[in-house]
RNA sequence: GGUGCUAUCGUCUAGUGGCCUAGGACAACGGCCUCUCACGCCGUAAACCCCGGUUCGAGUCCGGGUAGCACUACCA
């Protein structure tokens, strides 16, 4: 009996989409395609407190840029959200009516009890003894329903009296919990505590509970998610067990952690602002504490980089292969290839990724890209097919369509100023003296163009046995300004005849004839 | 503290008992190309956490140690 591949992301809109979540995402999206399954996305917001503005459309906009695509639940369409598929509603807040039918069944099957214990209460409790759980050994010490008298219970609830519902784990039991990527882990049920399933404080389920029964409505089959989840794994078997559900009970997969460059510990949002690179998709401007952060599509990265270089952050293919499309890695990718440790973040080989890509981009496509940044430095409606040719000449000394701007700039404003390094040692005592003949050479010439040009600039430097290194690069310190730029009649080619006999002129009045 | 997971170049990793004098990529370094700066190409340096055991043979299997990480909330 093969079930049909089902897999959810279910992130919490807390705040912008972490870079390791992202990779959950993608790594769940490549199992359901890979198996033809569906890819679902339910929105985890159980916890009213955390809840910030805006999370969720920016989680939503930034799979719909990266290219994954949701088959089921809330999805981002042209700037919209909207719900698909008939297991909804897709937002944990909206299925309270839901989880009370399911806690009252665990409650009724005796897997479950109230707990009255105030949030004080516990801390005291934990205050005053040391590594206090409240488990099957310190229950019977509690204020709840398996303490009390039946009739004491229901006065406390009538008088409103706020109460959690617990659940009740059973001791001295091995739990095994299969794992897709780690094979079997067993776990004794003496360490688990009784985890609250139900909040007193917002009328809602935890984690715990909203994600189990969920995951069994929505008859999902695989949980493919951090490894973060991996000692609540056996809670979740026992949960499953207790509504009887064992036979459904979908196959787990914990992925590794993603940590940070440098030292120790998970990869955070800090570590990012302490490096200099962006942690999240998009730019993210929170609204609950005014924070702004940086994204990786505002830095310039193109999405197809990001796929291939957090597809390779923790899985790897059968072969020497780096470079994959999404389709490929549809193809090729696998839960068994997938890696066992966590993955220090190398923010290096993620450039690396991008200039790959931008190379495979057409240069009308960066220019439209790089209008952006001209307009910054005030070249307000360039001329398009020239910026697709500066682009083509240069984007492969970038690894970011910004940076295209230091290649190119001379490219749009004359040299205003020459480097002084360049000067010391392309610019020599005869060079003025090159520069004024080669006006007289470059007026004469019939056509402006590379090969007439170089036609007879080339034979010229070599009769007059001035060298060609001699000449050129101070022609070059005439038209950039730098000793750097591409192929030098590829720039006297965009500059045009008139633009370039003038930067030779303007350089000659400032650096002395 | 407890429980669990993990352990190959600086980093991401290949490796599923002999093909490993350990392969690839990023970064580093050197060279080539060249009118410059880059790109590109070629090359160099660089790793099996430690100790036992199993075996004819261990990076690969087992045990112990050590280290790192995660979890240990009415957060997810």
């Amino acid at each position: 009996m093969e079930r049909r591949v089902r897999v959810r992301f279910a992130p919490s809109p807390t705040g912008a989409l972490h870079i390791g979540g992202v990779r959950t995402a993608l790594y769940n999206y490549l199992f359901a395609r890979q198996h033809g399954g569906d890819m679902l996305l339910r929105i985890e917001d159980t916890d009213s407190t955390r809840f910030v503005p805006g999370a969720e459309e920016y989680i939503l906009e930034a799979l719909e840029w990266l290219g994954i695509g949701i088959d089921e639940g809330l999805r981002m369409q042209n700037g919209e959200i909207e719900a698909v598929g008939s297991h909804g509603p897709y937002r944990q807040s909206e299925r309270r009516e839901i989880y009370h039918q399911y806690v009252k069944q665990l409650l009724d099957s005796g897997h479950a009890y109230i707990a009255f214990d105030t949030p004080e209460e516990l801390e005291a409790k934990r205050a005053q003894i040391p590594n206090f759980q409240y488990d099957a050994r310190t229950r019977m010490m509690m204020r709840n329903s398996l303490t009390m008298a039946a009739e004491d219970v229901k006065a406390l609830m009538d008088k409103g009296e706020k109460y959690v519902v617990r659940f009740k784990v059973e001791p001295d039991e091995d739990v095994h919990v299969h794992d897709l990527i780690r094979g079997e882990v067993v776990i004794n049920s003496n360490i688990l505590d009784d985890k609250v399933l139900y909040k007193s404080a917002d009328d809602l389920p935890t984690y715990h509970l909203a994600n189990i029964v969920d995951d069994h409505l929505m008859e999902v089959s695989h949980v493919i998610r951090g490894e973060e989840w991996l000692p609540s794994a056996p809670l979740h078997v026992l949960l499953y067990r207790a509504f009887g559900w064992s036979d459904t009970m979908p196959e787990f997969a914990h992925l590794p952690l993603l940590l940070k460059p440098d030292g120790n510990g998970k990869l955070s949002k800090r570590d990012g602002d302490r490096l200099g690179f962006p942690v999240f998709p998009l730019e993210f401007h929170n609204q609950k504490d005014g924070t702004v952060s940086s994204g990786y599509r505002e830095s310039g990265y193109l999405p197809e980089a990001v796929i291939n270089f957090l597809a390779l952050l923790g899985w790897h293919g059968t072969g020497d292969q780096e470079l994959y499309t999404m389709e490929e890695l549809i193809k090729e990718f696998s839960l068994d290839r997938v890696s066992k440790s966590g993955a220090k973040f190398d923010f290096e080989k993620g450039k690396w990724f991008n200039h790959q890509y931008l190379q495979l981009r057409s240069n009308e496509e960066l220019a439209e890209m790089f209008l952006p940044t001209l307009k910054a430095n005030g070249i307000e409606a360039p001329d398009m097919k020239m910026v697709a040719t500066v682009v083509g000449l240069t984007k492969d000394r970038v690894n970011f369509v910004p940076e295209l701007w230091e290649q190119t700039n001379f490219f749009f404003v004359a040299p205003t100023e020459y480097d002084e390094k360049s000067l010391k040692k392309r610019w020599k005592e005869d060079s003025p003296k090159h520069m004024t003949e080669l006006l007289e050479v470059l007026e004469s010439a019939p056509s402006w163009d590379a090969e007439t040009l170089d036609g007879i600039v080339m034979p010229w430097i070599e009769k007059m046995e001035y060298g060609v290194g001699i000449v050129m690069n101070a022609f070059r310190i005439c038209l950039v300004g730098a000793a750097r730029g591409p192929h030098i009649w590829a720039i006297t080619d965009v500059l045009g005849k008139e633009e370039t006999l003038k930067r030779v002129k303007v350089a000659l009045t400032k650096l002395g004839a």
